[in-house]
DNA sequence: TTTATATTTCGTCAAATAACGAAATGAAAG
DNA sequence: CTTTCATTTCGTTATTTGACGAAATATAAA
C-alpha cells in the first residue's frame, strides 16, 4: 500500500489518534497507553504496529517494557504529525487523556508495578 | 465522529486519494472521474459524498452535471490538502489519472455527450 | 533454571467499509 | 408533460477492521 495512504489510514482511527496526541506529550510504554485508553493490552499493542508501521511512531526496549514514541525523521509522516500538533484543538477526551498520563495516578501506577517485586 | 478523524478516514483510501490529485488539476464532473477511476457511478459518488462530508470538496451542480472542487477555506482541511499537494510525490497510477483528465481523450469524451444531443 | 511480568501474535467474532446493480431523484430536452 | 441522462440512494455481498482472550515470546527476578 502506499505509504501516505498507510499513514492517512493510521490515524482515522480514534483510538489511535488518541495514542498520537499522548505521545506529543511525552514518550509512553505499552502499558500506559493500555491504562489511559482501558482497552485490552493485545488490542492496543495492535494499534501500536499500525501506527510503526506508517512510521508515525518508533519504539525503544526498556527491561521489560517497550517505550513508544513519535517518529521525527524528515518525510511526510513528519509533517502530518505537526500539522496534527499545531492545528487540532484539543477535545475533552485527549484533554482528558493529557492530564492522566501527566497525572500522579499513572505515576503510581508505573512505580508499584516496580516497587511491589522489591 | 471527530471532524479530523473524518478527514483522515477519507484520505485513506486509495480510489479517494486519486479523486483528491485529480481535483488539485481542475474541478471535475462525476462522469470524468467515473471515467478515470473506472469504478461504478454509484460507488464514485460514495467516494465523493464522504470526501464532502470531511469537507475536503464541494459540488457545484451545472445543468445535468455536477463538478467537485477543493475545498479551500481556512482550516484543517486546506492545511492537509495543501501537504498533500507539495509534499508527496506522483507514483506511476497519480500521473497517469493526470494525464487522463487532461487528456483529448477525456474531452471528447464530455463533447460527445452534448453533441449526441443536439 | 524456574517464575513472573510486559508485550506480541494468533484465532475468532461483530461491525464497518467498498464494491456493485437496481431503483429513485432531479434537471434539461423534446 | 414526458423522456432522457447524470447523479444519488438503497439493498446486498465480500472484505477489512477493531475488539477480545488465549497462547507464544522475551526479559527480569527469584
Amino acid at each position: 500500500m502506499k505509504k501516505e495512504i498507510k499513514i492517512f489510514k493510521a490515524l482515522g482511527d480514534s483510538n489511535r489518534f488518541r495514542i498520537i496526541k499522548m505521545l506529543e506529550q511525552r514518550s509512553l510504554c505499552v502499558c500506559e497507553i493500555t491504562e489511559a485508553l482501558e482497552l485490552a493490552p493485545s488490542t492496543v499493542s495492535k494499534h501500536l504496529s499500525i501506527l510503526k508501521e506508517a512510521e508515525l511512531i518508533d519504539d525503544l526496549k526498556k527491561g521489560k517494557w517497550v517505550y513508544y514514541k513519535l517518529c521525527k525523521e524528515v518525510k511526510f509522516a513528519a509533517d502530518i504529525l505537526k500539522l496534527v500538533k499545531t492545528k487540532i484543538p484539543n477535545d475533552e477526551i485527549i484533554e482528558k487523556d493529557i492530564e492522566f498520563i501527566n497525572s500522579e495516578e499513572i505515576k503510581k501506577f508505573c512505580e508499584i508495578k516496580i516497587k511491589e517485586k522489591k
